[in-house]
DNA sequence: ATGGTTGGTAGCCAA
């Protein structure tokens, strides 16, 4: 089973290149992050007439997340991460999908940017992540394969980006961020990227300015993380780093694992 | 080099 993540940054500037590489990659599961579309405007046909079944958390103008399965949902477990009632934010969405024996549960998240640091922008990133790890220890009581797979808006360490130096001010890099990530990872959890690809070098977003594609400023910022039963299934991860040189990308790039699950 | 680019919305904000 072959199952990604993407930011599009927008769902309908980017339908076209989200079918492309669809084709491309043929992935089983996609999580897809910033959609900023409504629910009921997902261009939801244009994914059935490939063969996925979508199940979307949607919201006007920004955020919106939504996953694409081949094999239809049992169930769509969650809308919007739980924890605060007041949060209107369409960053979290939780399907479960069938497999041999059981389902594997998929969790897609588009984690706050929290720029700047110091705002009600940051503490508000910082108490998602706190709400995160909450639903995460939740779901590992369950002994169950899952992954959380998203654009969880962190440099994890120093060598998930090309120049660390340029970010110790952004909040992507804060002290606070990497601490809330490594508690996620100590709770049990596999990051599935760095357990394939160990080693510097490998990023998954690139901004629009200043050349920062052309110069490979690269950052790893969208992750996957995997239950221990999960893990023990994995086989492959990759990032498709060649879809940022195509027209009218997305500043992020698919990644993606391979798993034994049936 | 505290710059500059994109998408969605509406006459700026988020990233």
């Amino acid at each position: 089973m072959k199952i990604a993540t993407w930011n599009i940054n927008g769902i309908k500037a980017r339908l076209d290149v989200a079918l492309t590489w669809i084709k491309e990659a043929n992935p089983d599961i996609v999580c897809l992050q910033e959609i900023k579309s409504a629910t009921e405007a997902f261009p939801g046909a244009a994914f059935e007439e490939l063969g996925y079944n979508a199940a979307v958390h949607g919201q006007k103008g920004f955020n919106g997340v939504a996953v694409l399965s081949k094999r239809p949902f049992d169930e769509i477990a969650v809308r919007g991460l739980p924890g605060d009632a007041t949060d209107s934010h369409a960053r979290y969405i939780e399907v479960c999908v069938p497999r041999q024996g059981g389902v594997v549960r998929i969790g897609n998240l588009y984690l706050p940017n929290g720029n700047p640091v110091g705002t009600d922008k940051f503490a508000y990133k910082l108490a998602w992540m706190q709400r995160f790890a909450a639903r995460t220890r939740e779901l590992l009581g369950y002994e169950e394969p899952f992954f959380l797979l998203g654009d969880y808006n962190v440099i994890p360490e120093p060598i998930d980006a090309k120049n660390p130096a340029a970010w110790t001010s952004d909040a992507l890099y804060q002290p606070e961020t990497r601490a809330a990530y490594r508690a996620l990872l100590n709770l049990g959890l596999t990051d599935v990227v760095r357990a394939c690809l160990p080693g510097p070098g490998f990023y998954t977003f690139w901004d629009y300015q200043a050349g920062a594609w052309q110069k490979d400023h690269g950052i790893r910022i969208d992750h996957i993380l995997a239950s221990p039963q999960a893990a023990d299934r994995l086989l492959a991860a990759g990032i498709d780093k060649h879809t940022r040189g195509w027209e009218k990308p997305s500043d992020h790039v698919p990644v993606w694992l391979e798993a034994e699950l049936d």
